[in-house]
DNA sequence: TGTTCTGTGTCAAATTTTTGTAAAGGTATT
DNA sequence: AATACCTTTACAAAAATTTGACACAGAACA
């Protein structure tokens, strides 16, 4: 346990520059003027970086091609720099999902992130996985973070379980962690008034939401005006919420195989209470053992975000006329 | 005790000229005949503005455009601003009534916080509240929001809902957005690694996790390393986690009172597991009905969180030399 | 009615500051 | 030796600053 175990400060400055899309020119004139990074140093005076490092550098040209000046936005932290670039999307009504030009071996990023996160996990290390995660979606982007990195990990981290190699204690922590990323991952964008909504949470007897979190994300992301109410709600209260913000669509997630008959129940009561025409979405690791059920009420069953993604679009394109101004 | 705003985020006035929507030149103009604003400089006299600023301009903005004389408002607080814009919409053609800029007001500001925070739940304007909350973050700082306007919030919440004038799925919603606001609340200073460690959580069949939440952000204000677990996990969990990090202290937060026999069965089970040297908290609503058995094994009881601020700080003092970097 | 005063928004010129880029000459690494 | 890096210095474009002036609408005044 030396002094960063789980971060061998590693990369040179031609990498880095890569990595993040600033000239190497410019990264040190960034040292140099504001402190922006401050990489340790070979024995011949030459600069390693962090994964960290990148990370700002990444957010940080992000954020000056948003409009912001980088003497003032240099020293503020990860955290900082994330809830900045929130407001800009929030703000200026149009800014794209930027740019994730990882050229180079993508793959072998993802794997080593994925390597890192789970090390973090096992080692009961927040604070470190916390930070992995910050870079990663720095770097990779919300939709790749959650597709490429979360799915494979919340998975391997399901089979640890079975097996016995992680506790419950540690898949709490790291739930907590990766539920509280919600808020950097989240396009808070202004959703406009026309944006179709809808309702996402966790039936009864349902108590694991990290899929509902990141389905929700997923469909914000596809414009919809998502109105999150966590985990395990009867389905009159899920309807209750329909009828309040008049929401086309309700999705829940159904991740374990509990007690049948009350699910089913659930299932089939939401189904009458929200009536016919909203459209009910269930999706989940364990929303395969329902198919029946489903297919009865007629309700979609998706099999994984690229699935659901599609029902959305098909939801949005079948119903009335939307604006895309 | 620093300033420590959550919100150091700086920007020029080009920046705050779009998001504002007021031309440069004018903001200048206006600083200049009304101190309509007051930023910082720059060490070349560049105007550095917040997020504060930037709202207040667009209110100011928006004000004129009504009629409002600039001189007039000039110096309104932000939330005295925003009752006039409401008022405007209400009453289209009425006589404004005499705004007096009673700045220093902290009770009002914080009733009428509390006042719409509230109506968004009503509403279930999830988006509104979201919006209400960040902006009296901006306003009050992390502490206050939490320990004055949070913390009566959540007990309305809780009357309300008693009271049938809530349903449990506009709970749902609320804790869903001020669960996400954690990211934002939190201090993630780098936390020094001599900092005292402790694990949050909530014993099995407690569903709800705000009040651990929110102690753990406060744990965090006060240097404590605080590792979060979530709701509802067995005493063993919670042992397993306190050896992992090698925690000082555990706190636990005890909401409803559902079933004596497994809380007191649990406590009990937590406390012989975590051994001698660690310190057990409780807090809560509930926890007083465990008073007794807390007594009988040595724990604290904390009554609110101030309680458990003083409670933190003796137990930073009691034990080995900290540093307070 | 006509004149003046005041409050407001806008513009322009001259000056500074900020910031990305680059060249030159030396050092490390492979 | 070839390539990649480092430091220092310089430069030019973009953005901000200050100052002062101007236009115009309403209010005040004669």
């Amino acid at each position: 346990m030396k002094e960063d175990q789980a971060n061998p400060a590693q990369y040179l400055i031609s990498t880095v520059s890569k990595r993040s899309g600033v000239k190497a020119d410019l990264i040190r004139a960034w040292e140099r003027r504001y402190e922006a990074v401050s990489p340790s140093r070979t024995e011949g005076r030459q600069r390693i970086y962090t994964d960290q490092d990148i990370a700002r550098l990444r957010l940080l040209n992000q954020a000056t091609n948003n409009g912001h000046s980088i003497s003032q936005i240099a020293r503020l932290s990860l955290n900082e720099l994330h809830s900045l670039i929130t407001k800009d999307m929030h703000t200026s009504n149009q800014t794209q999902p930027h740019i994730r030009p990882i050229r180079g071996d993508k793959h072998e990023l993802l794997d080593d992130y994925l390597e890192k996160c789970f090390s973090a996990i096992i080692a009961f290390e927040a604070t470190v996985l916390e930070r992995h995660c910050e870079n990663a979606i720095a770097e990779l982007g919300p939709m790749s973070f959650i597709e490429q990195l979360l799915t494979p990990l919340l998975t391997k981290m399901d089979e640890s379980l079975q097996a016995g190699l992680l506790r419950p204690a540690h898949e709490h922590m790291a739930t907590s962690i990766i539920r509280s990323l919600a808020y950097i991952l989240r396009t808070n964008r202004p959703c406009s008034r026309q944006a179709p909504r809808m309702i996402m949470s966790t039936p009864t007897g349902q108590l694991h939401e990290t899929g509902a979190l990141l389905a929700m994300i997923i469909a914000e992301f596809k414009g919809w005006h998502v109105t999150y109410l966590g985990a395990n709600l009867p389905a009159e209260e899920i309807a209750a919420a329909v009828k309040y913000t008049h929401a086309r669509a309700v999705a829940i997630n159904i991740s374990f195989r509990n007690d049948d008959s009350v699910i089913i129940k659930e299932i089939r009561r939401l189904n009458t209470l929200i009536g016919k025409d909203v459209t009910l979405i269930a999706g989940g690791r364990a929303a395969v053992d329902y198919q029946t059920i489903l297919d009865e009420i007629g309700a979609f069953r998706v099999n994984n975000y690229d699935h659901f993604k599609l029902v959305l679009d098909g939801l949005r394109a079948q119903t009335s006329f939307q604006d895309y101004a």
